[in-house]
RNA sequence: GCCCACGUAACUCAGUGGUAGAGUACCUCCUUGGUAAGGAGGAAGUCACCGGUUCAAGUCCGGUCGUGGGCUCCA
């Protein structure tokens, strides 16, 4: 028989016939403990299930349910559970089609005549209960494609047979558990006891391999823990996310409003929250303006010979509104704004000693959105792009990217966004623009980011057609990540319009462009600044900084001169002097999320003062009203000086 | 666009075939109260819209529009 050394991760090392199965092993380098929590092992570096028969030398690692990994596999193995226990309710009327362990949970795609509504759960989850109660050991099987294809034909199972065919392996494995087989790589959990707490969480429609063109399925969502205590912690944040629904705030806030009369994806901003994208707008304004920028302002529509030789009619018509009619001429209006730059850029001669020509505007741009696409302030059918455009010769390429990395930051950061994932994505098959031309640029991306001390990802591929690109992901409060920035190289635009500039040789080149967004959109990010801040700004971007308090209506007069008198020093300040009670005001204000009340009664009358109530509930000593309002502004430029 | 769910007062929601409800907000009156809801009264809805079934429809059926969860796409 032969021998077989087993090598665990502290180098602990024991010999075994070959076969011995990795649960054996275990017992004999393991604690008891630590293999009570293991669910299946690295065995040399491939994951496989505890019954494994160990056939060589190696390394085992545990996956125990402490890790993702063996999260993970308790997800997968509870989306095979549901699975199953769909099958033995509603048996041959429910195909089974795809099911992975997802973040935070699992799914299960299904087709059934009568797709499953939130009702069916009580029955599924009740089912998954027995299964995992009776101990149905998971066991797994290895056949050859052609017997597994064999198999799920006789089974009625065409979606494991479409898979099976697509597939290169000649030799795939099969995992059983009572009478439910499913295709699958595993590994699984032993048996099904190791299921103990699971819930089912919603349904959705989903496309067969996510393609609209075929068979719509059911796909049922859950997720699975390792203890009650993490399933409610995931609750917990399921509700808090809900809290700080944007569109929920929004609506209590008074900061945004969508009306059916107006049309679908089409923003109103109500006075407060006007005012807080006026907060915003102002600081990128001026944040532009000292990093050597020049503001443009272009029309919302244009002629529809420019979005042809933009190439936008070809690559982007589907998004665009439909051009109209005005004098004989087409126009249509804009989903970008580049061409208009272009345009400015093209109204007269440029000298090379003119170059980096830094644009930027604040571009509301029109796009057609799928109506099932639609959601709040995310995604919307006008929105508008802090949208910028750098041409500059290629020897200005790095030091522009650097320049635009450096500012995209900075304004992240004072955003409260100091977290983030970034993205390089380079030549896909299909391109424009010259090799060297694409080398060059990727390799200034590159050297930018290095420059900066910027961590990124390579996505091989994944650059759009005209040039590279980097994105940058950031994360909010909740840890939930969002595409906001993009600096994209783009080689086509200047040659369709024939762009240029005077070298130094006297002769006409062709300028590089850099597109850029910084929040990607404006009333996605003020989204994502709501559920970041659960509405609670900081001051510097509170739409209401102050609200004044009054006890009785014997201080209403002096409420009125410091309601004035704030106002004039720039403090954005509001009053409340109903005949109410104290703390029926100050619960309003705090609803409103006002980072300061002014609470004024006699006292503070008679001394001129103001008592200042933070949002924590704290009271600061009394001050004067100008004592205040330098104090807010000083606050705020601080927060602003990042 | 597709699948499922939902659409009742300004807001949050109850109402499963028989006279449209509650709380909050709003208006009036009383109350003038020092750190998260004082009291009383009043007004307010074409039950999203269009059509059908029924003696009778907020409720059942069909369609349209909108919203939500997803699929797809993306800022």
């Amino acid at each position: 028989m032969t021998e077989i050394t087993v090598t665990i991760q502290d180098g602990e090392k024991e010999t075994f016939a070959a076969g011995t199965t990795a649960t054996d092993a275990l017992r004999a380098l393991v604690s008891n403990k630590q293999r009570k929590q293991t669910v299946a092992v690295l065995y040399n570096g491939t994951p496989v299930d505890l019954s494994c028969p160990l056939q060589e030398d190696g390394i085992l690692a545990p996956i125990t349910l402490k890790s993702e990994q063996g999260l993970e596999i308790l997800r997968h193995s509870t989306a095979h559970a549901m699975a199953q226990a769909v099958k033995e309710l509603y048996g041959e009327d429910v195909k089974v089609a795809i099911g992975p362990a997802i973040e935070d949970g699992f799914y299960y795609d299904f087709d059934r005549d009568t797709p499953f509504t939130p009702e069916d759960f009580a029955a599924i989850e009740a089912k998954m209960a027995e299964i995992a109660k009776s101990r149905q050991p998971v066991e797994r099987l290895e056949m050859s494609r052609d017997e597994a294809i064999a198999f799920f034909s006789e089974k009625g199972e065409p979606y494991k047979v479409e898979l099976l065919e697509d597939m290169d392996e000649e030799r795939v494995s099969l995992y059983r558990q009572g009478a439910f087989v499913d295709l699958c790589r595993g590994p699984h959990i032993p048996d099904t006891s190791w299921l103990k707490v699971f819930k089912m969480l919603r349904v959705a429609g989903s496309y067969w391999r996510g393609d609209e063109h075929r068979q719509m399925l059911t796909r049922l969502y859950g997720t699975a823990f390792t203890d009650k205590k993490e399933l409610k912690k995931y609750l917990n944040r399921l509700e808090e996310a809900k809290k700080r629904d944007h569109r929920k705030l929004g609506k209590q806030l008074g900061l945004f409003t969508i009306s059916d009369e107006i049309g679908p994806g089409l923003i109103l901003w109500k006075p407060r929250g006007s005012m807080l994208r006026k907060l915003i707008e102002d600081y990128w304004k001026d944040e532009h303006y000292r990093h050597d920028y020049q503001l443009l302002y272009t029309p919302h529509i244009a002629r529809q010979d420019l979005w042809k030789t933009s190439g936008h009619l070809d690559f982007y018509g589907e998004n665009m509104y439909s051009a109209m009619d005005i004098d004989e001429v087409q126009y249509q209006l804009k989903p970008m704004n580049c061409p208009f730059h272009i345009e400015v850029y093209n109204s007269n001669k440029h000298s090379y000693r003119e170059l980096p020509i830094r644009w930027c505007e604040l571009g509301t741009v029109y796009r057609y959105e799928r109506t099932g696409a639609l959601h709040g302030l995310m995604r919307v059918r006008g929105f508008t792009q802090d949208d910028a455009h750098i041409f500059c010769r290629p020897d200005q390429l790095e030091d522009e990217i650097f320049n635009i990395i450096d500012l995209n930051l900075h304004i992240l950061k004072t955003f409260g966004f100091d977290q983030y994932d970034v993205y390089l994505s380079t030549r896909p098959e299909k391109y424009v623009g010259s090799d060297e031309h694409w080398d060059l640029s990727t390799e200034a991306l590159k050297r930018a980011m290095d420059k900066k001390g910027l961590a990124y990802e390579i996505d091989p591929g994944e650059g759009v057609f005209y040039g590279p690109k980097i994105d940058i992901k950031i994360k909010d409060q909740l840890g939930r990540s969002w595409q906001c920035s993009t600096i994209q190289v783009d080689f086509n635009l200047p040659e369709r319009f024939e762009m240029s500039y005077t070298g130094e040789d006297g002769a006409g080149h062709q300028p590089i462009m850099i597109h850029r967004a910084l929040m990607g959109s404006l009333e996605r990010f003020i989204g994502i600044l709501i559920e970041h801040y659960a509405g609670s700004f900081p001051l510097w971007m509170a739409p209401e900084q102050a609200r004044i308090l009054n006890i009785t209506d014997d201080q209403a007069e002096y409420c009125l001169d410091i309601y004035a008198q704030l106002r004039k020093a720039g403090v954005r300040i509001d009053k409340d002097l109903r005949n109410e009670k104290l703390n029926y005001k100050i619960r309003e204000a705090q609803l409103m999320k006002a980072p300061y009340m002014l609470i004024i009664g006699d006292r503070e009358k008679a001394d001129g003062t103001v008592t200042v109530r933070k949002k924590n509930g704290e009271n600061l000593p009394p001050m004067t009203p100008q004592a205040f309002a330098d104090m807010v502004e000083k606050e705020c430029a601080e927060a602003m000086a990042v």
